[in-house]
DNA sequence: ATATACTGTTCTCAATCTGTTCTCATCCAG
DNA sequence: CTGGATGAGAACAGATTGAGAACAGTATAT
């Protein structure tokens, strides 16, 4: 069982060697995890070595080697690295900070539910055929808001809404080809707002 | 049978060890139900523990271990309810079937990793600008597919790939108003291809 | 090769964190 | 009212963490 820091310190070592190919020193360990004394760090060396998790050549620089076993040493298994925006010129291999972003973290809240879009109303905000949203359960929404709306408490549709002066609400579709529709307020109820969509290929 | 507290406390220890990968520290725990006393926390571990649904390492920080019975009922704090299709006539309320979904087994395997996009290139596959990519690691990728790739080992951009006759490279943008470039196959090296998109509101 | 700087290793000391055990107070159902 | 569930917090022991000294082997420059 593994403590926090020696949980930090494998992850480095991973992602060091990921990252240049070697191991790290004793002293590279420390600078990224802000420790100062090389006889700390080598403690949690010495601890991962312990659990199996690596092999040490004693005495050497860079004696560090992982060991490979199978079941995953990945430490969060359900986050993925951030690897930066993409436009400026770098090759992606070269991510240096491990900024991680965990999914559900990010989307999964109470009250949040996903749907499935079907037809192409959205596709000017990038919302196609078959691509999933991430709904926040809501009453209300302000102008502009991309809801599900149910109309007549039938029919339920992914617009954008306009809550117009004379009280009656706009239901607009983001699809040049499209028109938007007027309904009165009783007739329309909101069910939840975006707060996310994400699309597998 | 377990309190209400209590059985929030099994939750919480078993979706964070499954996000994470290790479990939690009283305090955690404690965070997470709104409790500030570790002694209250301890309880309810120490209740689990009479029941026989974790272990606990006596003394020792993250000391908690599952117990892996089958009858676990626990609720699945990191899935969202799918609520459906959104086109046919119904009330989103009125979900029936509990079909759910979790991002994280959803994308999250090795070798994938996230990308911001920056630019308008791909709007027409509904990747817009600030939108976030989830790209698997690969050196080679079909016509047609969505890839990144490094040009010139300094510039790497998010592209359609055609494969020509003539050994050549094209890499295509999604968007009418942009044209497509060929390169020679040395001055290009695929980086990864596409398997998720996600935006957030 | 030799001197010098660097790196790994072992130890100790001090501060902080964490788990554990208790007691006290509050709230609520029967 | 009584008992059970809940929360706060004090007090303590052991675990975890960080700093740094001291030493030996390794790497590097001259």
């Amino acid at each position: 069982m593994l403590t926090d820091r020696q949980r930090q310190t494998l992850n480095f070592i991973h992602s060091f060697i990921d990252d240049k190919g070697y191991p790290p020193k004793l002293k590279e360990i420390g600078d990224h995890l802000g420790i100062r004394s090389r006889g700390t760090v080598h403690r949690y060396v010495r601890a991962l070595e312990n659990e199996n998790l690596i092999q040490v050549t004693t005495g050497r620089s860079r004696g560090i080697a992982v060991v490979d076993n199978g079941n995953a040493t990945r430490i969060d298994e359900n986050s993925l690295p951030l690897a930066g925006t993409i436009a400026a010129g770098m090759p992606i291999e070269a991510i240096e900070d491990q900024e991680t972003i965990n999914l559900n973290e990010f989307f999964v809240r109470p009250g949040r539910f996903v749907l499935r879009v079907q037809g192409d109303s959205m596709i000017d905000d990038g919302i196609f055929d078959g691509d999933m949203v991430i709904m926040e359960s809501c009453q209300t929404a302000r102008d502009n808001e991309i809801v599900v709306a149910l109309i007549d408490r039938e029919e339920a549709t992914l617009k954008r809404i306009k809550n117009n002066q004379d009280g009656s609400i706009s239901l607009i579709p983001s699809n040049q080809s499209m028109q938007a529709f007027r309904y009165s307020a009783d007739r329309v109820s909101i069910q939840g707002r975006i707060v996310g969509q994400f699309r597998a290929y």
